[in-house]
RNA sequence: CGGGGUGUAGCGCAGUGGUAGCGCGCUGCGUUCGGGACGCAGAAGUCGCGGGUUCAAGUCUCGCCACUCCGACCA
């Protein structure tokens, strides 16, 4: 039985590697850390995007395209981001057979040149907000990459807002944020921890960063989306003023928010197993997979039968059928729960004698015989429930691997050796220094201060033990 | 970018200087078919890339590249 797929407990890497391109959702490209994403698992993206894109139209947003080449000279217009960006960025130095007078830079992110394009858009006050989104590819040349995690070129979502004041800058900062929140737990089920992140860990270039924290099975956190606060920063260093109502001239107040197709890799290392992908009937470009069981006496019959169970199928759900008679049934089931189809129709011919169909459920393998006539809305219960199912599964996983500690000593023992502890949560100083020291140590870092855990009484840094007005969740991270 | 490993048919691998192999997969035909069926016939290779040694290199040697593991770096 799926002799592809290395189990996880083996190795975990491999695993995700196997499941990748066993499923047909990505495969490697010919230049270093550079993936094709094939159509299984641009389907997945495109499940993102349409979601994502009518919360963004809900929210005001519209979509818009800047262009992928920027003058060299327009990163370096603010300083942090500079700084943070040029280690990992391609530059194109020559064009049409000559050399350029001033390199173009292959976007890491597109701040600069939209705040260069918003300093030609934003004069009043009656000009904001703007509120604009692009679907792009950005480049980053990191120096360890993993498909879907971390490729050198990868597709996201990046929105960039002006604002006339700070207070709706953070408001849209976090609306966004749980935007993201809302669309990862309810559509791709994985449960995040969301909230700022410390001062060491956020955006080149921000005032805050609040980031979504998953939790993937190998206990290692990682980073699934981000949204920044970035107060003044670019409108001074792009020279955007605009008129205030009061008839002064001020700054604009700035946000920019993303995720990627790093979420696809979050989805898979969060459900799968070691079977294949599992992905939640609600981004699942096929619900149903129709599996016809039949003998080539028998075959006409079954596929007779199979032809307007199908086409009432097709009328509910996104529908898969393989009646492929060169392979037999059990190589069937296998290939499709590889490929993570979260229920599947057995139909042979003892259920057509008895009017009946098995379904199968993905995430647990259970079986169910249902009726015929009452397949839809079982099938619709089975993958509500599924959906559940896979979130509830992935929430307790996290629980289960959160620890709290109090101290530095109760801290260390879980970062020694190969295997990450899930999230540790910790009354933390905020001092940067105390935190580069944990990480020196241990190679923890915080993922966020988490909104909903800000709740315990003030009490003192379990590392450094000076007052602490924090909870902090470390964790080993991709 | 540093250290280790790997690179031979689509995939997994064998092949210690002398004719390019095996299993799975693939194509065709037939028999099968409720958890990865079987028979027969067939196709498929610049042995990762580039130099060097040799009468002769998949094999020895140097360089490079890719993947992978571990580090450093990382919205």
């Amino acid at each position: 039985m799926s002799e592809k797929i290395t189990p996880r407990e083996e190795n975990f890497s491999q695993w995700y590697i196997d499941i990748v391109l066993n499923a047909q959702l990505a495969d490697y490209a010919p230049v270093k850390g550079c993936m094709v994403i094939r159509p299984r698992g641009y389907a997945l993206w495109e499940a993102v995007q349409t979601e994502l894109n009518r919360m963004f139209k809900e929210t005001g947003h519209s979509n818009a395209y800047f262009p992928m080449l920027i003058p060299d000279s327009f990163l370096r217009k603010e300083a942090e981001h500079v700084e943070g960006f040029s280690p990992e960025l391609a530059v194109v130095t020559h064009a049409g057979g000559e050399e350029l007078e001033e390199p173009y830079v292959l976007r890491p992110t597109s701040e600069t040149i939209i705040w260069s394009t918003y300093k030609k858009w934003i004069q009043s006050y009656r000009d904001l907000p703007l509120l604009i989104n692009q679907w792009a590819n950005v480049i980053r040349w990191e120096k360890r990459t993993r498909l879907f995690l971390r490729t050198t070129e990868f597709l996201w979502q990046e929105g960039h807002t002006a604002h006339e004041t700070e207070a709706e800058a953070v408001e849209e900062t976090l609306k966004m944020l749980n935007v993201y929140k809302t669309f990862v737990e309810d559509y791709l089920a994985i449960p995040l921890l969301t909230g700022p992140k410390s001062q060491s860990e956020k955006f080149a270039g921000a005032i805050d960063t609040y980031s979504i924290e998953a939790l993937l099975q190998d206990k290692k956190a990682l980073q699934a989306g981000t949204s920044h606060f970035l107060g003044q920063n670019f409108a001074k260093a792009f020279d955007v003023k605009y008129q205030t109502r009061e008839k002064t001239l001020d700054y604009v107040w700035a946000t920019s928010w993303g995720v990627s197709t790093r979420l696809i890799g979050a989805l898979i290392m969060t459900h799968s197993d070691d079977k294949g992908l599992i992905v939640p009937p609600k981004v699942a470009p096929q619900e149903v997979v129709l599996i016809p069981i039949f003998k080539s006496s028998n075959k006409e019959a079954v596929l007779d039968y199979c032809a307007d169970l199908e086409k009432e199928l097709r009328g509910a759900f996104r529908v898969a059928v393989d009646a492929d008679d060169k392979q037999s049934p059990g190589w069937r089931f296998a290939e499709w729960e590889m490929r993570g189809v979260p229920v599947r129709v057995e139909v042979g011919p003892r259920d057509m004698e008895n009017k009946k169909a098995v379904l199968v459920r993905r995430d647990n393998g259970e079986k169910k015989v249902v009726d015929r006539n009452a397949i839809v809305s079982e099938i619709k219960e089975l993958l509500d429930d599924i959906q559940k199912a896979l979130f509830d599964r992935a929430l307790k996983f996290r629980e289960d691997n959160t620890t709290s500690v109090s101290s530095y000593d109760e801290f260390l023992p879980l970062f020694e050796g190969e295997k990450a502890p899930g999230f540790v949560e910790a009354m933390w100083c905020g001092d940067p220094e105390c935190e580069a020291e944990i990480k020196a140590d241990t190679k923890a870092t915080i993922r966020c201060l988490p909104f909903d855990r800000q709740n315990r009484v003030a009490g003192t840094c379990f590392h450094c033990g000076r007052e602490a007005g924090h909870v902090a969740v470390f964790a080993k991270s991709y």
